[in-house]
DNA sequence: GACAGCCTACCTATCAGAAGGTAGGCATAT
DNA sequence: ATATGCCTACCTTCTGATAGGTAGGCTGTC
């Protein structure tokens, strides 16, 4: 609890389920207000500026990530699990709409509209995403497990891509499980059968 | 010349533009007005509502698609060609910012704040754009130029999606030769090397 | 050929509501 | 007594949309 309150806390939270839904120009402070209960300008008292709260609200987003890595990290060491566990979150979260994509991806679309500071951020992660990607296909392959035809990071972009891709097609079918459908065939070439 | 005045394609050229810039909210009939050089009630003579602007641009994408689809069933018979060409249509895309993403592929991300007609279309154009490829990535099989482990449709969805998720992450680092980059191992595995 | 009737395409003017944001007041907690 | 958190009350600008009007072009009828 070292800056933020509960309030500040609960605008983060409200702002990422409704930017989740229709993107930067998605929401507004008024939708903000009326979820969490107070009014348009206490927002402003804790974040200044729309971008000041979406570049905070990322920004977390990306602490959050960087802890699930860890924590697949610390919890699994084969490298095919770790990559299981990876999609297997994300196909759980869009089955039950906890979130049914990922922020980055979405704010990425929109990119040439977003705040500078924003787009750092997203970009920030898109690197982040993709070098821990590369560190498990790459240990995959060492340890056999794992089939790569590229370097690891040209792997790891195109796994991160199809990732990203298999969300759109989730939504764009109305379909959750059209997520680890799109997937599938990818992660059955990935793996190494015996 | 069927149905559509000058102005009127101007008025769709120009909203095609500006919302792959920013999405569905990203633009607004102001915008246009400016652009196009006409009032923003004469927008509305045209497209009563902005649902009917961007369900019309949204279905000329798709009648686009489909020639361009049809264009190169024609010129090209052999299935690899034809999926290098349509990658490498994107590609050029891409990297000349003529389209710097595919329409349908920004508002798939938006969907659940898209007006229900627009949502009908880019659906259809997911569902028309995978059952092309399926047929393509299917008769690549059965000449024995591709390698799929999955039924074609299945492995459809996986390369759409991975387009998809390429053009993403292009915008996200900024550098339009990441959409190639991260499609070309999924290339270099479904194309038969010999 | 002239008139009426109707259409298309565009205009000005205006609207109500929503957008993001500001100024300043009033409690409570430290 | 100073900072924090939230409030009321605004403001400005933009949003999509409407009303009503004008100019010009067809078409048919007398």
């Amino acid at each position: 609890m070292r800056n933020a309150s509960k309030t500040s806390d609960d605008i983060l939270a409200c702002a990422r389920s409704l930017i989740v839904i229709g993107g930067y120009n998605g929401f507004s402070y008024a939708d903000i207000a009326g979820v969490v209960g107070i009014r348009k300008a206490s927002i402003h008292h804790h974040f200044p500026a729309k971008a000041d709260l979406v570049r905070t609200l990322v920004a977390r987003y990306r602490e959050e990530a960087r802890e699930g890595m860890a924590a697949i990290e610390s919890h699994r060491s084969d490298p095919v699990e770790q990559l299981r566990a990876y999609t297997g979150y994300w196909e759980t979260c869009i089955a039950d709409a906890t979130a049914p994509i990922c922020v980055c991806a979405l704010l990425a679309s929109e990119i040439p509209i977003l705040p500078d500071e924003v787009v750092l951020e997203v970009r920030a992660h898109f690197r982040a995403l993709s070098a821990w990607l590369a560190t498990v296909l790459e240990r995959g392959e060492q340890m056999g497990q794992i089939d790569l035809v590229a370097p690891p990071q040209a792997e790891a972009e195109l796994f991160m891509a199809t990732v990203h891709g298999a969300m759109l097609s989730a939504r764009a079918y109305d379909k959750p499980e059209m997520f680890g459908a799109a997937l599938a065939p990818l992660l059955g070439r990935l793996i190494v059968q015996n």
